[in-house]
DNA sequence: CACGGCTCTCGACAAAAGTCAAACTGGGCG
DNA sequence: CGCCCAGTTTGACTTTTGTCGAGAGCCGTG
């Protein structure tokens, strides 16, 4: 910034022209600049959540299919992405609609808990930009040094920076080699507070993953393929922040679990609003898990995931009874 | 309505242009229709609220003045709006800040209570659409049958339109001819609740008025100037939702106030946040009357107001000690 | 069943907004 | 002191968007 005329002058541009709803032409006079620099201030209004372009995600609540859900899994809100006919790319569509979800969801001063994935840096990627000062994002699980993008730090880090928002990061491992270890890294004073910070949390993002060879976690490193086998005949059935699950949506009682530093899901259920967003077909499973758990209080899906989860839930009250 | 593709057609535009980027054409062309369609059902998202465009009014706080009398006054927020040099008409200013600043603070599932008046009804006339169907407005005080277009239940109702969400009118005068009748009709269940319901309000809008033969007590006939002029002489220092407060924002004791059905001083200081919001120079004391009374917690005034009620304050603690 | 009245739709034009390369500005630095 | 750099500003051009009047489909009514 050379003398940084810019703040003030792109808030007062943004005002007249948005607020007052003046032409850009006459932004500019009352501002004795030329309307090109009218234009390119806007523009980064528009990039620094100075002005909030907002659209209702009314329209994906709408679907009955989505109120049947919400009944049948008593969930607070589900939004359904529509994958039919011509839809260019239904996993951008499902990552689109969730950040402007969770946009929707965020208040002032509230407190955030991101976990990470693929998914959470797609939602990150396209999420638009707003100017949220007194909201902080942690980070709910250790890190993992990873050849992605996607890494737990990096995501949070990028949500953080997408709001305007403070980032809290994790200074320690996903995974440590020993269960000893792991016991005694939770009990630095450091860790344990932003441990314990997680149930403060008011929002929580997160995706969930499944046991196979194609997990992050094996990707990562933190597991071999055949370890993520025997997990699977050992019972898990889903991956959240990091831990393994059971088809309960407990968590599953294994060495690898042990030596994770990441949130207890008691802090993540603590949290009032926990929005889950899948955007593949072949985590059925993990996302059954962890509704089970009681991980998720706000879904998004696409729609022939929702379909599933409803056949399901039709039947599994069927069998009941 | 023809057939209505509206609705749906309107969120499907809204969603494809303003959260994916997409331009007309294109929105167009997937949507199978004239791009001029597609603008037309832009404007009204824009105009319903199914997309919201809202600037920040950091700008308007920033300000040192504004954090100058958060301090003096220990308000929570204060927003100042510019009446220097080349602002074309600093009341209108005042109400579009007024309604930006309002937007902002309600949040879903509010209760929002509003007054009536002049500037609050142009503050309604101001505002932009957005879509909060889990919000209730509701009317603080009787009405007034004035050939004027901000009546109490029609400030009222106009920001329930705009905000998409529920209006609660007052089906009661706030005045009446005598003591006992008042005390009879507040003692009415229908009226007891609703004037209850005031303190469970998260919101509250209101303006001050002044104690002179122009107020509108006075234009719409409750009170004759003499009448106005005999209670300025007992202490009136201020109008707030149709009652006459004193220099210390209590209720003035007198044969009006007693005639009037309207929210009581202590619930609207039940509400969190209150709202107050003042275009006139004129109403300087009116305005610190509603201060002191503990009636305002967030305030929105013009440059000229604000800096009178710095000196003030300055004043008055530079005597105090 | 023909008639207005109604809204919705579209093509064509006018207006506004976006973009880009070139000119400019005000420090920092050799 | 003059040069260079990075960020800003601008005029001219292109693209995108807004708007208007005409036409088309639909319904209730006479």
């Amino acid at each position: 910034m050379a003398i940084r005329p810019a703040e003030q002058l792109i808030h007062k541009a943004a005002w007249l022209y948005y607020a007052h709803g003046l032409r850009q032409d006459q932004v500019a006079s009352q501002l004795n600049i030329s309307r090109a620099s009218v234009a390119m201030y806007l523009r980064k209004a528009r990039e620094t959540g100075i002005v909030n372009i907002s659209t209702s995600t009314q329209l994906f609540t709408d679907d009955v299919l989505a109120r049947k859900l919400e009944d049948a899994l008593s969930l607070d809100a589900v939004w359904i992405a529509p994958e039919n006919d011509h839809i260019a790319d239904p996993s951008t569509e499902i990552a689109v609609l969730a950040a402007s979800v969770f946009l929707e969801l965020v208040k002032k001063g509230d407190r955030i808990g991101v976990a990470w994935g693929r998914t959470v840096y797609m939602i990150a990627d396209v999420m638009s930009y707003a100017d949220l000062q007194d909201v902080t994002v942690v980070q709910l699980c250790g890190n993992l040094g990873a050849p992605y993008s996607y890494r737990p730090d990096q995501c949070t880090m990028e949500i953080a920076r997408r709001l305007n928002a403070k980032g809290l990061n994790f200074y320690a491992p996903l995974v440590l080699s020993t269960e000893e270890l792991a016991r005694a890294l939770r009990a630095e004073p450091v860790i344990r507070e932003q441990l314990s910070g997680v149930s403060e949390c008011d929002l929580a993002l997160y995706s969930v993953g499944a046991v196979d060879a194609d997990s992050h976690l094996v990707k990562c490193g933190a597991l071999t393929p055949s370890e993520m086998a025997d997990l699977r005949s050992q019972g898990a059935a889903g991956v959240i922040a990091g831990q393994i699950i059971d088809a309960e949506g407990k968590v599953l009682d294994c060495s690898y679990n042990r030596r994770v530093i990441s949130a207890e899901l008691a802090s993540l259920r603590a949290i009032a609003r926990r929005l889950v967003v899948v955007q593949e077909d072949s985590k059925f499973e993990p996302l059954l898990a962890a509704i089970a758990g009681g991980l998720c209080t706000h879904l998004v899906v696409g729609a022939r995931m929702a379909q599933r989860l409803l056949d399901h839930a039709a039947a599994t009250t069927e069998k009941a009874s």
